[in-house]
DNA sequence: AATGAATGAGTGTTCATTCAT
DNA sequence: AATGAATGAACACTCATTCAT
């Protein structure tokens, strides 16, 4: 009975719990719905009682929150790193991203497609910030794609608005893949570059 | 006391009330999502009580149903006509499509929102009869986009897929459209034409 | 199955209900305070369900404003009627208006005790209104006290605050007085007069 | 780390959290409501956690027990000094009981409304053995009021009650008093002294 | 078709208290 | 003595739905 976790250990234990109540959250919102879904189901998921959820996050609302920050946080991570491995072209950058963009919808589908669906049901402070997150998140795309057209890589008269039809593209795909399906990962990365790459009007030489 | 409305005002007054409900409902899904509204919000919103709902839809379930069915129906007929009144070369016709799709989205941007946010709260029976209807409005675009490709009038090799994108893309436009914005209706329209016969690969003979 | 409630006998019993959920309420509050008693346990003595509750008070502390209201509002009356009843002078005046809030006292025990003991707990404008209404009901004794402080026929310097004193002392009755105690209704106000009449010095003669 | 405080100094530390957490407790009771203040409210108060309220009382009744004990113990002590000290005929025991009683309310108003308001929600042997104590303490009054009586210095012919009245008034003034109001804390001794002189009619010579 | 009253299950959240360390 | 994590029961309140009329 002398036994005593180092503390290192008992920070784990902590941090396991708070990551464990998040995938739970994730789980939760994205079959049911943020508000179809109950914080017992949360507790339950989680393998907690429902009362030991608020000492980790006060509310629902924060836990919702705290799920689309951390899947944001993830996403932008992504994309930095791809856009920063690739060629200096607007068209490699972007076929980069696009890549690096699927690729996360295809590893975290159930973090997108609830990033997409319940941010409407966050409010006040707690949405400003993660809007902003988001806005900036995106901006690694449209930025790719505004650079292009400024340099005449891309031809598409609608330098901002394209990009956004790429995005929406992209995003949708959460709401379809099934990792069973007919597409490989990587299939479907390339598919996914080749419409934007199109979208843009790219010509054939930057493809 | 003896006065009784004729039989066909009554149904009208009936049809009224329907439609108003109907409307609530619509303004209330969209507004505050399937989950997050209350049949109370509902009836509030059409005027009535929230037991007299009942008397028009079995229940909550029934009443999302409905407006599902509605809106998909009248985005399946704007889309027809468009069809039939466009050329006979899959470019033309897909143009008008997307151009009626756009329209459509304009013009019932909550119910296009809804239809795609809540339709996953449908269960059932219910849930199959809408899923195939809706299916079959969205093989009017998917159907113009084999055909090109068929016909190589669409350079594209991905032809079910790449529909699939285009649909996301212009289902997209109600989560960001506002009438005050930058782009009119027209213009809106035709920069997703542009978009989707670019993604498509048509070359620019017959764009 | 023709027979139907006549709608004066339905207004009957929603306000039976109203008055049966009231009552509990009182009963609830003044045993367990206003925080202690939940509204399942309100529910439970009104003989009906917890939501049911809801259709009649919009919450808790609505509750708890309408059953101060009512005790004030006989208070009042009472007291009104004792004094109108009364002769002219400040003395008379006097006794019977402590008469009457002694029997009030006796008469509704519990909601004496629970009006002053839970205001407190009334937040808002709910309370704003509650306190200018005590306000006026405490208004017509401390009223006497000064009409007869005015005409010499109370000697005390203290004025205003010889009135509350004499309040306290009759409001306190309610948390010590039991029916099968020693002293008689028409005793214990009988007591109290005298205590009042003594305290504010009025000279035997006006006794 | 070998060093330990002294046990004095321990002993000191434990008696000056156990004092800020009565102190805490004192607070949150009185602007809350026992039952409204919660165990976390208390330690915040404190500046403590909530758990370790529980190494120094075993429970939340036996912490307002304490507070309740304390705040009687104090008010016992004043009494008895001030009674010690006046002369030996009745009324001026009295002024000299009435203007301690009086300090007591103003010097430790909270106190003595967590007192009268919060006792009732003691329960078992923690509420008989305290209100034993406040019978102790109030008999000191009474007691007062009584040799009075016997030895004719005070003319009422109601003895007991009237004591019990003097009481009332004594302690309602911690419910409204305001330390920068009209009344000095003296005038406010002087005036409850006459009050409660001229209530017992003691003759114009006693007082 | 229309209503207000009614209900039982469920909501998010807080409670006093205990546990492990 | 001190803490943060944990818990089960309870809280006020809302839900979709039904009933009686």
């Amino acid at each position: 009975m002398n036994d005593r976790l180092p503390a290192a250990l008992i920070a784990q234990t902590a941090r396991a719990n708070e990551a464990a109540i998040l995938n739970a959250a994730l789980g939760a919102f994205g079959e049911q719905g943020f508000n179809g879904a109950s914080m017992r189901e949360v507790a339950k998921r989680a393998g907690t009682s429902l009362s030991n959820l608020y000492n980790y996050f006060p509310s629902k609302d924060h836990l919702l929150g705290e799920v689309l920050r951390r899947a944001n946080a993830e996403l932008a991570t992504r994309l930095h790193r791809a856009v920063v491995e690739a060629g200096d072209d607007a068209s490699s950058r972007l076929r980069e991203a696009v890549r690096a963009y699927v690729g996360f919808v295809v590893d975290h589908q159930l973090a997108m497609l609830v990033s997409t669906a319940e941010v409407r049901y966050l409010r006040g402070p707690e949405r400003d910030r993660l809007v902003a997150e988001r806005d900036r998140t995106q901006a690694i795309v449209t930025g790719i794609v505004e650079q292009g057209v400024a340099s005449g890589e891309f031809r598409t008269p609608h330098a901002t608005d394209a990009g956004r039809a790429i995005l929406s593209m992209l995003n949708a795909v959460a709401s379809w893949y099934r990792a069973d399906g007919r597409l490989s990962r990587g299939q479907l990365a390339e598919q996914h570059a080749r419409y934007a790459l199109a979208l843009l009007e790219a010509p054939l030489a930057h493809r």
